[in-house]
DNA sequence: CTTTAAACCTGCTGGC
DNA sequence: TGCCAGCAGGTTTAAA
């Protein structure tokens, strides 16, 4: 259940566990892709990378595996031919003589030529990726102020995979909060300030997360939880109705934004400059 | 156009 | 323990 930090963390471990070394088996449990399992044999992984919440692994004879994890898909990495046990559903396996990828759960898979891949219909949509270490404000700015997005709501274009790949609904409270931003806002009706307190925001909070991994102790969501290390990622709102916030003490509410749980702080996120006249 | 609601994918938790 | 309802960090599709 990830969003783009989780995803990108993922691909890096899978690249460190595999990339380079050539298959001594793979395995798909969609019918669909059981014809490639034989030609990958002796192929290796050039590569795992993210692009947004999907995943990219390419082999070295020309195919890409596209694979999107969803709510419940789940990459673990296990000893060469290892199958621990789970009351999860395996759907694709690739072994190295030394390590194996596992994947589970997830439904969206596909192979493609390393070609075409860029224009699988999810991947030809999307937005630049939150993380991409080249993605700076002045282009999350010129974004927000685009024709296609300037008049959205920001609870709803903050999910939008157009507007920026790797978003989420974890992402999307933290980033409003910080940003000091009310989700019924619009990129049009912000003042230069807010709008590059957002930007700035859009930029850091995924990285934060990225980077230091780690959520609030007592939420239930831990993939590839870091722990209790001490510059560990948490959540300042999500997952915090009525507790206090952490920069005015007001008690923190959860909303329905975009037919999801949004959480904010009704005095630092005020929604009443909605309509606030432009400049 | 934008927004909402429902459906679907699957797994887990809490309650009876 | 067993079953079911409800919920979930997502996306697509149809409808309003």
């Amino acid at each position: 259940m990830p969003e783009g930090p989780e995803i990108r963390r993922a691909a890096d471990r899978l690249a460190e566990a595999v990339a380079g070394r050539p298959l001594v088996r793979a395995w798909f449990a969609f019918p669909a892709l059981k014809h490639h399992e034989a030609g990958l044999v002796g192929r290796r992984i050039e590569s795992i990378t993210p692009r947004g919440k999907a995943l990219l692994t390419r082999f070295d004879h020309g195919w890409t595996l596209y694979s999107h994890n969803q709510l419940y898909g789940t990459w673990k990495i296990a000893a060469a031919g290892e199958r621990p046990a789970t009351t999860r559903s395996l759907r694709v396996a690739l072994d190295t003589a030394d390590r194996s990828i596992l994947l589970y759960s997830a439904s969206d898979v596909s192979m493609w030529p390393s070609s075409t891949v860029d224009s699988h219909p999810f991947l030809a949509a999307l937005g630049p990726d939150v993380l991409e270490p080249g993605l700076d404000a002045r282009e999350v700015e010129s974004r927000l102020g685009s024709p296609r997005f300037r008049g959205r709501a920001l609870g709803s274009l903050l999910l939008d995979q157009r507007f920026l790949a790797g978003m989420g609904n974890y992402l999307r409270s933290e980033v409003l909060f910080d940003a000091g931003l009310h989700p019924a806002r619009r990129p049009r009706d912000l003042d230069d300030g807010e709008r590059g307190r957002l930007a700035g925001s859009l930029l850091a909070i995924p990285r934060l997360s990225y980077h230091t991994r780690g959520i609030a102790p007592a939420d239930r969501m831990r993939d590839d939880y870091l722990g209790d290390a001490a510059d560990a990622f948490r959540f300042q709102v999500f997952g915090r109705e009525g507790q206090p916030c952490p920069a005015c003490g007001s008690a923190i509410a959860r909303i329905d934004a975009a037919s999801r749980r949004l959480y904010l702080c009704p005095r630092c996120q005020p929604a009443d400059r909605a309509a606030a006249a432009p400049r």
